[in-house]
RNA sequence: GGAGCGGUAGCUCAGUUGGUUAGAGCGCUGCCCUGUCACGGCAGAGGCCGCGGGUUCGAGUCCCGUCCGCUCCGCCA
């Protein structure tokens, strides 16, 4: 068989015989002499084929197709003077073909491997060759980098890899769950996890104390660029930990992922903020740090202002906050609309802005500037440092929701003025103290903004106790932000009785149904539970960002597409009557 | 469930205010070529313009519907 790989041969093997195997990435036949770049997955070599060292070689080479799968074997020669290929790693030498073997002809592709490829159909119905492209193979080594660079981090670190199940209970809390009917007991279901946390709080009660897992996880949810209904965690948990542990492990872990995958040194400690801040400042709970436009606030301008829009949000117990779009004053008719829409889709009842075009403000361009006073213009420019050439965008109503829509508007106008072309910047972060409940007013009572599992912040597990339930009570439990992106985010955990039945009632569980659902957390945490906490990475989008792909479907080997189907192998698909009886389910025809 | 963008040759795309026989590059097939590396040259094949309906003398182009793909919102503890 192959004596190297197609990457391997130097000058330094010049006079050597050499077999080499791989697929005819192109063919140039010049009659009387043929070049034929053979590739594998380390790279190129050019063989060269001429009648006078083998005739039936160079007939048969004549023959050689893209994608051929083919064996050679000849001589490392060196190029001739002046013919040498400084583009790939083998450019200075070729092998003088003595011997050709045919190992498997291939049809004609129904794509171009070497040309970029926008039909997402195609590529997925052909992904095996998709995979064949450089791009993709490149990242799944890549991919491949980081779980091995993480496995060895957290073994160093004394973590110890445990299979959790697939096959699990449903619950009603969270995403919508697949379900997995049984055939040994008809009518019943079990459920592919979402995550593995509750057997991992479990391994902490058996003792584990350090446990992580590349897990493979299932939400029965609508898809996007960066969610598929099957992924990967990293799920780490450990116990006798608090946050700051979980912390500067997650520190190491990434420092040694970027080191090992991308060769890149990262910050080897994160800067913090709390979600108040996070919200208050930039909009959203993973903040993109790597421009300005920050959140101002504006109360104190506008408390008593005549402009009832303004002064009636403030009275009613909301905010009027600003950014300064610095020196977007220029923007488009239809990017203003743009912005107008994204604000009203986040709850905003228009969108209020000042196109500075000059020093003064009878210059602004505003629908709104006339409502306001000089003396509020003034503190206006002060407040937001406003020069010409500035747009300023505003928001007023609910504290929460005024964030959350200049939050859109920042990221869309960051966007729109390309403040991040070319930015190669790692911007990471920790936003620490969620809230630990949020209200659902579709299902009138609270929720666990991270799930029910959590532990509240120390000074605020007296309230929880004694149910003084309100959004303001925070949680241990932290976000890893990664330019705008969620890595992963985690939390301390309940690890007694009394906290966790609290928490329940806080969700409005009634104790019956506790018992039934969460049962075997309760019991096992009246066996002397340790303290525990940990995190889960979202390592599809984590492989993304290091491959600066846009999407996690170019990471993973065979993803499905927005509807959830695999193209390739057409799943989901109906099964046979058969199967449906023994699993005495009546019916699963389509709708049509 | 909602919004936006897209669907023309195997692939990537162009196609003007509706107007003869729908184009280009790459790929494919055949022939020529002994130093190319995006080889070159000549010739050729290849189209339900996503699908259905409508307007019109005439539709790739306009209208309605529908399917598919992608992106976003909702949703994703």
């Amino acid at each position: 068989m192959r004596t190297h790989h197609c990457n391997e041969l130097r000058s330094a093997h010049i006079g050597e015989t050499a077999t080499l195997i791989g697929w005819v990435n192109t063919v140039r036949d010049h009659h009387g002499v043929i070049f034929v770049d053979l590739r594998d997955r380390e790279g190129v070599t050019q063989v060269v084929f001429r009648p006078e060292e083998n005739a039936a070689a160079a007939a048969a080479s004549h023959k050689l197709r893209d994608e051929d799968v083919v064996q050679i074997t000849g001589k490392v020669a060196k190029r001739l003077e002046g013919t040498a290929n400084d583009k790939i790693a083998t450019g200075g030498i070729e092998i003088v073909a003595t011997e050709l073997v045919i190992v498997n002809k291939a049809d004609v592709l129904p794509f171009q491997l070497d040309k970029e490829l926008s039909n997402e159909d195609l590529r997925m119905k052909y992904r095996y060759l998709d995979i064949r492209r450089p791009r993709m193979s490149r990242n799944l080594r890549l991919r491949h980098r980081v779980t091995k660079a993480t496995r060895d981090y957290l073994d160093e670190a004394g973590f110890c890899e445990i299979e959790t199940p697939v096959l699990s209970k449903s619950t009603p809390e969270g995403a919508r769950d697949f379900l997995v009917p049984s055939r040994l007991q008809p009518g019943a279901f079990s459920a592919l996890p979402q995550a593995p946390q509750q057997y991992t709080q479990l391994l902490m009660v058996g003792g584990i104390e350090k446990y992580f897992q590349i897990a493979k996880c299932f939400r029965d949810e609508d898809l996007r660029a960066d969610r598929q209904p099957e992924f990967t965690q990293i799920d780490i948990e450990a116990s006798f930990v608090g946050q700051e542990d979980i912390i500067s492990l997650v520190e190491g872990l990434l420092g040694r992922i970027f080191k090992e995958a991308r060769n890149a040194d990262i910050p080897q400690t994160f800067d913090r903020i709390t979600w108040r801040e996070a919200m208050d400042r930039y909009g959203s709970d993973k903040p993109d740090r790597r421009f300005g436009l920050e959140l101002t606030d504006l109360a104190d301008t506008f408390a008593n202002s005549s402009f009832k829009v303004f002064s009636g949000a403030l009275q009613s117990g909301g905010t009027v906050k600003a950014i300064n779009a610095k020196g977007f004053a220029n923007i488009t008719t239809g990017q203003v609309e743009a912005l107008t829409q994204i604000a009203v889709q986040a709850g905003a009842k228009g969108l209020a802005y000042i196109q500075v075009r000059g020093e003064t403000p009878d210059t602004w361009r505003s629908p709104i500037t006339k409502f306001l006073t000089p003396e509020e213009l003034e503190a206006l420019k002060a407040k937001l440092n406003i020069e010409t050439g500035d747009l300023i965008l505003f928001g007023a109503g609910p504290w929460e929701q005024v964030c959350e829509i200049l939050g859109r508007v920042r990221l869309a106008c960051a966007e729109y003025q390309k403040l991040l072309e070319g930015n190669e910047e790692l911007n990471f972060l920790w936003v620490t103290e969620f809230p630990l409940l949020a209200f659902d007013d579709e299902a009138g009572r609270y929720v666990a903004v991270h799930h029910p599992f959590t532990r509240p912040l120390a000074e605020d597990e007296a309230k929880l106790l004694n149910g003084e339930l309100s959004t303001g009570l925070r949680a241990q439990a932290y976000d890893v932000v990664l330019n705008g992106h969620e890595l992963g985010g985690g939390s301390i955990r309940i690890h007694e009785g009394p906290l966790q039945s609290a928490m329940f009632r806080a969700l409005g569980i009634s104790e019956e149904q506790a018992a039934e659902e969460f049962g075997h957390i309760l019991d096992a945490f009246r066996f002397g539970a340790p303290p525990h906490g940990g995190i889960a990475l979202g390592l599809d989008r984590l492989v993304m960002l290091i491959c600066n792909e846009h999407s996690i479907r170019e990471v993973i080997a065979f993803p499905k597409n927005n509807k959830g189907s695999d193209l390739m192998s057409l799943s989901p698909a109906e099964v046979d009557p058969k199967q449906l009886r023994d699993l005495r389910i009546q019916t699963a025809k389509k709708p049509q």
